[in-house]
DNA sequence: CAACTTTTGGCAAACGCTTGCCGCTTTGGT
DNA sequence: ACCAAAGCGGCAAGCGTTTGCCAAAAGTTG
């Protein structure tokens, strides 16, 4: 019976209950709690009995109205539906919940505007932001970097600290796996077009393939969604190469569907290496050739980041940039180029 | 340059300031803009156009604290690796969005201390919470409704609204599925102890099955983790079993794994039923038949019962329960029993 | 035109906590 | 034994909103 209808009957204890409890003023009880060391031994255990006894749990509004601290920060992430972004999520909800502070996950929709839309409606609410693949400018960046603590992971800017997933050198991984197998002629398969990462994926595919003489070519871009990986399929096939880079796993994932339709069979005709190692990589079929990367220590490292941010404390060794290895993991979709 | 080092200079705008441009008081500033109709045409387009000059965006703080409603929602999951939860998230996320709340969300990592824990503490943070798959007594979810706002997702309670998916309905299905490709010796690969909706699949499998004369099994409590399917499947193939019902995707593609390791063929040898269709049921090897649900959907669900319950206005027409329809999706990991 | 009712805006008191400042006790040094 | 310093607790002023209450202005009615 106890629900709706008959809630909202005791207000939960203030800080004024403690207080009166324990015997001592507001103040005290404000310090023996979140600043002990301040207040003497005994007095704050017993403040912290009477807090216990009444099962007392700060206001993190009003504390955060006194204060200026919100003890939360905000994960922006372009679409909360990609499996990538989950363990970014995983990494910097444990090193947050670790640290005492709250997450707040936004979905921003691969829209630049929506960024910064939240970054401006969320200044008040959140200590800091933590913008996952952002789709802002280097303007934007720079523009909100100088009213918020922001890091930023997998869009390198000078403006704010980065967490970077050293994609590139796995690029060239992938593309000595590939040329030691034979291929010369491969494709690289893009991603979004407001994509940092995906641009600078694609330059070093680029540069280095030209330095190893392949011939190469590049389509897309393509939504990064399991969904487009038939259009991405087709395109690829059409330019005749015998393997394939792809943006993500998620496209490759729907290549490799795709490919099977049509009986363009991995890795027999084409090999496909995927990028980013993401949940479902090793058990579609064939298992996938990717680019794995720590995702979720750097949602970890983020969070140290910008905690680093926050706190005077650490003022002075905050690092600027965090570099995660990354190493390609063979699976089944790639194998010898057909002769 | 204007980072970190040369932040924190201008305060942002209070409703003071907007008060003093539009030349009223706070009060109107603030009537003007939560509960325009309470204030004068002109009066309030004057207001607006003052705060949106000076970009004016109200504390949430300051709000919650006088107002005593936050406008946010906790939504806590019991492991926010898993895929399942992937669309719950998704689809709160959405419809919490449009309502103007804001998601506060939460892993207690599949425990109900962590659980209870941050339903006591989160109280003055949410004005509501969404437990996905609650690992609470029905004493605690009593205790915990008597006093805040709550929705369950596939933990039914009297004591609670709840969002239910309809699993039983399924597992029928399944197992008609199953008999009428000659299959009757099937087992019950069963999910985490405390989960409630492992319970009741487990249930209906057993009264359906004795129904129809079937020989079943029972093999776990597992883990509801892909790794967890290597021991499922070996314990599953040691009862005999041609056909197995499987507690949730994530075990079943483990076993899948597994089971293409051990040299049993899928679905020659034994077939495998799964349960959530979730990201990757479609790809794996082979492609697995599972009982599919509207998970996103119940998330929106679930946001729309616990907006009904904070709303005075819809206190009335408060559903306590809804129940999702599910439906068997066939696909290559079930085929007729070995003769 | 008087007597009301509505509409509209302002005043000021919360909301629950933090924190600068002050002053009383202890403590320690000489 | 005296004085400075350190330790400790209390006072009270906010923090930025919302909202109950009141009064002035405007509108309505007979």
């Amino acid at each position: 019976m106890a629900d709706a209808k008959a809630r909202a009957t005791a207000a939960p204890p203030t800080i004024r209950d403690v207080a009166e409890l324990a015997g001592v003023a507001t103040s005290t009880v404000s310090r023996a709690l979140s600043n002990p060391g301040r207040v003497n031994r005994v007095t704050r255990e017993r403040v912290e009995q009477a807090a216990a006894s009444l099962n007392y749990v700060p206001s993190s509004q009003a504390r955060g109205l006194s204060s200026g601290r919100t003890n939360a920060i905000a994960l922006l992430v372009p679409d909360v539906t990609n499996p990538f972004y989950f363990d970014i999520i995983r990494g910097t909800q444990n090193q947050l919940k670790a640290a005492g502070y709250t997450q707040l996950l936004v979905d921003t929709e691969e829209s630049a505007e929506m960024e910064a839309d939240t970054l401006r409606k969320m200044q008040r609410t959140a200590d800091g932001f933590i913008l996952a693949a952002s789709r802002l400018t280097d303007a934007q960046i720079l523009e909100a970097a100088s009213t918020q603590a922001i890091v930023t992971i997998n869009r390198s800017s000078a403006n704010a600290p980065t967490v970077m997933i050293d994609t590139p050198g796995a690029v060239v991984q992938a593309l000595e796996h590939l040329t030691s197998l034979g291929h010369s002629k491969i494709c690289y398969v893009g991603g979004p077009a407001s994509s940092w990462s995906n641009a600078k994926r694609w330059k070093t595919f680029e540069d280095e393939s030209r330095e190893r003489g392949l011939i190469t070519s590049h389509v897309g871009p393509f939504t990064p969604k399991t969904t487009s990986g038939a259009a991405a399929a087709d395109a690829a096939a059409r330019t005749g190469a015998t393997a394939c880079i792809v943006f993500n796993d998620l496209l490759a994932i729907g290549m490799l569907q795709r490919l099977r339709e049509r009986g363009i069979r991995v890795p027999e005709d084409m090999s496909i290496v995927g990028c980013d190692d993401i949940f479902g990589a090793d058990f579609c079929n064939p298992p996938l050739t990717t680019i794995a990367s720590p995702i979720e220590q750097a949602g970890r490292v983020a969070v140290s980041m910008l905690l680093a941010q926050l706190d005077p404390l650490h003022a002075g060794s905050t690092r600027r940039l965090a570099v995660m290895p990354t190493h390609l993991t063979v699976r089944g979709s790639t194998g010898p180029a057909p002769s």
